[in-house]
DNA sequence: TAAGTTACGTAACGATGTTACGGCATAATG
DNA sequence: CATTATGCCGTAACATCGTTACGTAACTTA
């Protein structure tokens, strides 16, 4: 029924090299006649692993996604729910700023939701550990997951401002935790707390893997 | 030294074309043979006006961030600086949300500083009025024109998470005022006063022609 | 071993951005 | 007003894009 089976290397091949030259070359960069020669392979390859461009387009955004919850997951534990939150920020940040390319691709279609879920969810959990240590105010949880929202709005929007230049890259660290610092004063019941978790955050942070964030 | 003198209103209907046709179907539609059939024209006419489809698309959003600042401007005094700085900012989701094609446009490639100059120059304005006004800490400059940058992350990453449907359109305004009262509680020292401004413009604002926003 | 099924290289098709060419309308000049 | 020259823009071509028809080779299955 499956008579030469198609090879799933090539498939995480293709996969790879539309990363790297979207990384490196910009989106125009990304055809099917290049991918191809990228992988060793001809066009009619790419057709019989992902159906069309469109479809490849959709998988390198899923693999953004993936390296993007890999550098998530990387962060260390701060044993403190608004400091990881924070950190969990700064790494987001990193991410993005390290691969405008994909990171503009990432949010450039309409397919955003069901490859970002996993992304989002992390940081539902993020905020909900807050609520639960008692660092945020324990509302309803539809608001609560409106905290993960308006966390992520100022990431994705700070990222973006960023990679245009339209804010100097040198800044974003001290923006991040300024807006930080008032958006989570703003949820709790104790400032001088959320200012702490946002100092520690800034100050035991590291990018990790740098080089693995292409 | 110019004969046959190239008709401007030919320039006009080109960019307004594409203005609309980007709005209506898509990034996808809007190529050299379609925009030059929309115009009455041929391909040529588009590369004696612009050069290429590269000026088009800059033509494009240079007019999306005029129309952006035809909205800002169209906000009502309210008397209140912070209350302004609000009001504008719920103008400028309601114009971004409008016309999410567009406004994606407006921040998909790197020539974003040269023509959001103005853009950002109404809102570092709207700041300082509302620094002058001692509703925001007397800062050094620097910072004052962070809080500008700040306020417009909050915006542009409400702005794209909303037309990427990663945050419902219709929690788009209270988890703007959440966002705004926090923000604006944290850049003053008054926070009775901050939150009553932005009680006031969300009470007060409304969008100006939403016919004309396309 | 034989047959059947599937991957994938070759080469084509329509559509894209871009440009060479030529006609012709219009400004500049006497 | 006649002449000239300048440059807009319609026609048609070119390279390259995404996509697909077709054929061959390779692998599974019986």
């Amino acid at each position: 029924m499956s008579p030469k089976t198609a090879d799933p290397a090539v498939r995480a091949r293709l996969i790879e090299s539309a990363a790297r030259v979207l990384a490196e070359e910009g989106p125009n960069s990304l055809t099917a006649r290049r991918l191809a020669a990228e992988a060793g392979t001809s066009t009619t390859a790419v057709y019989t692993f992902f159906g069309g461009m469109d479809q490849v387009w959709h998988a390198v955004r899923r693999e953004g996604f993936a390296r993007l919850a890999t550098h998530l997951d990387a962060t260390p534990d701060l044993a403190d729910p608004v400091a990881n939150l924070v950190a969990g920020g700064a790494a987001y940040l990193a991410n993005g700023m390290a691969n405008p390319n994909l990171y503009r691709a990432m949010f450039d279609r309409h397919d955003v939701p069901d490859i970002g879920n996993d992304t989002f969810g992390r940081l539902v959990g993020a905020v909900r550990r807050c609520v639960d240590a008692g660092r945020f105010h324990r509302v309803e949880p539809l608001r609560s997951l409106g905290w993960a929202v308006q966390s992520w709005t100022m990431r994705h929007g700070m990222v973006s401002l960023a990679i245009a230049e339209l804010m100097p890259a040198e800044h974003v660290p001290l923006h991040f935790a300024d807006m930080s610092r008032c958006l989570f004063i703003g949820y709790g019941d104790d400032p001088e707390a959320a200012e702490r978790s946002v100092d520690l955050a800034m100050r035991e942070w590291r990018p990790v893997d740098p080089a693995g964030a292409s």
